[in-house]
DNA sequence: CGACTCATTGAGCGAAGTCAACGTCCGTGG
DNA sequence: CCACGGACGTTGACTTCGCTCAATGAGTCG
C-alpha cells in the first residue's frame, strides 16, 4: 500500500507466517518482476479449461477459484484474498489450474511461471515454502469438503464466515469482529453449494440469532463463540505454528 | 507384489507418472526403510487430531483420509488405493493431517517423516515430484468439491465411478470396465456427502439404467460413455502428460 | 445357530431448490 | 436533473431431492 512497502512484500509476509525463509530468499522473492494489473469485477483472468502460465497475487480485492459443471452451474473451490498467490498450485501442473476470476474489482500482479520456477530451483526454501503454502490451500479445500458435504446450511454459512474472518484478520486486513468482503450472495453460494436464494434466507437466520451482521459489504460478526458454535469451527486448519516449521526445518 | 517387486516401487511408478526422476532418485527411493504393517478393516491409521508423524504408501487395499463434524457424522475427502502416499502433504504441513483409516483390510508401509526430509533436502527432483503429487491430490479434491457442491446425487456417484476407474487403470489393479472396490455404501456415502440408504438407492437407478453392475465387491462399467455423460466427467484433472512435466523441468 | 455387518426397500418428512415478483441501490446518459 | 437499466437483495409459494426412521434380507464368521 504505502510506496515504501512493495507490493510482492504482501506475498512474503503470508509465506513468512507458515516457513522461515533467511534473508537471501526473502530478497529473491521481493526482486520478482511482474505488472501490475487492474481487473473489473467478473473478469475471468484465467478462464475455464486454460492452462496456467503463470501466478497472480492478489495486491487487493478479492478472487475466485472455481470449477463449472456441465449445465452451467459453477462451485468456487478458493476464495483468495490480498496477499494470496493464486495458482501457485499449477507451477507443477500446468495443465490442473481451473478458472480463476475476480469476484470484486481488484488489482492483481501476474507472476510468470519462469521467474518463479528459477527461484524454487535456486533457493530449496523456497520450494518448501511454496510446497507447504500449497498444501495450507489443500487444507482448506479439505474444510470445505466437509463443510459441503457434512454441514447445513447455516453451519456452512457460520463455518465460512469464521474461516474469513481468521483470514482476514492474519492478512491484517480487518479484524474478526468485522471485515470487508466483496462477494455477492451468489458468489457465497457457488462457495458453499447452495443457491443464492437460499443464502438470503440462512444469512437473515443468523442475522436474526444476533451472530452476525453486515454493512454494505462489511461483515460485523457480534457473536464469535456462537457463530463459531454454530459452524462448528475449529481455526487450526488455518495456522501453521512456527515451532512446527522450525521443526519440520531442523529435523532430518 | 512379486519378491522381485519391492513394495516401495509401487509409490515410484506413481511418481514417475507424473514427474521425471533419474536414477539417483529413483534408487532413493527404492532404499527407503519402512515397517509393513497389515491393518484390519476401520482402524483408524491416524485417530481425528492427531498430528502426522509419517506417510503411508497403500501396498494393497483402500484407505479413506476424512473429516469429522460435530455430530459424528464423517467426510472422506480423500481415498487411496495401492500404490498412493497417503499423508504425503503433511510432511509440510504436519498439523493439518486429517484422520486416516483403512476402508477394508489393508497392508500398508510406514515411512518415517525424518527419511522423506532428508531425501527432499538431498533431491530437488523428488520434492518437486512430491509437491507435484500434492497439487495432483488438490486437483482431486476441487473435482470432489465441484461434484458434491454442484451435482445431484446419480451424477456425483457417476463422477466418483468414473474416477475410481480410471485411477485403478493407471494403477494397473484393474481397468476402467472393470475393478474392485473395497468400500461399503456408507464409505461411499461418506465420500459423496450422502447418506448410504440414499447411495443404495442412487446406484439401483444407474444400474437400472445398464451404465454399471456389481458382482461382490468388483464394480463393472458397463457403458463408460453413458457413466461419463451422466457424472460429467472428464478425465483430464488426474492425468498430468510427460511433455508438461518435462516443460516444467526444462524451462527457466 | 447366533451375532454381526452390509444391502435393500418403504413411508413420511424436511431442507433446500425453483420460479417469480418486487425493492433498492447506483451508474449512466439524455 | 431525472429516467432508465442493470446488478443485487428480499420475500413468497410451491416442488423435490435426499434424509430419517424402520423393517427385512443376505452373506459371513466363530
Amino acid at each position: 500500500m504505502s510506496p515504501s512497502r512493495p507490493p510482492m512484500q504482501l506475498f512474503v509476509d503470508r509465506l513468512l507466517d507458515r516457513s522461515m525463509l533467511g534473508a537471501a530468499e526473502t530478497e529473491a522473492l521481493l526482486s520478482l518482476g511482474g505488472r501490475e494489473v487492474q481487473v473489473r469485477a467478473q473478469l475471468d483472468i484465467v478462464p475455464p479449461g486454460e492452462e496456467a502460465t503463470s501466478a497472480w497475487l492478489v495486491v487487493d480485492g478479492l478472487l475466485g477459484r472455481f470449477g463449472q459443471v456441465i449445465d452451467g452451474r459453477r462451485q468456487i473451490t478458493a476464495l483468495h484474498i490480498a496477499g494470496d498467490m493464486c495458482n501457485l498450485h499449477a507451477l507443477v501442473t500446468p495443465r490442473m489450474s481451473g478458472a480463476l476470476q475476480a469476484l470484486s474489482a481488484a488489482t492483481v500482479i501476474r507472476v510468470d511461471y519462469r521467474d518463479l520456477r528459477h527461484l524454487v530451483r535456486t533457493f530449496p526454501l523456497i520450494a518448501e515454502a511454496f510446497w507447504r503454502d500449497c498444501a495450507a490451500q489443500a487444507s482448506i479445500l479439505s474444510q470445505w469438503l466437509v463443510n459441503i458435504g457434512r454441514r447445513d446450511a447455516q453451519s456452512r454459512l457460520a463455518h465460512l464466515l469464521c474461516e474469513l474472518a481468521v483470514r482476514f484478520e492474519q492478512a491484517r486486513l480487518g479484524n474478526r469482529r468485522a471485515f470487508r468482503l466483496d462477494a455477492s450472495q451468489v458468489h457465497i453460494g457457488d462457495a458453499l453449494g447452495l443457491t443464492a436464494v437460499h443464502v438470503n434466507r440462512v444469512f437473515r437466520v443468523i442475522r436474526d440469532k444476533g451472530l452476525v451482521g453486515a454493512e454494505s459489504r462489511t461483515i460485523l460478526i457480534h457473536d464469535w463463540a456462537g457463530l463459531a458454535a454454530l459452524g462448528d469451527f475449529d481455526e487450526a486448519y488455518l495456522h501453521m505454528k512456527s515451532h512446527i516449521v522450525a521443526d519440520a526445518l531442523t529435523s532430518a
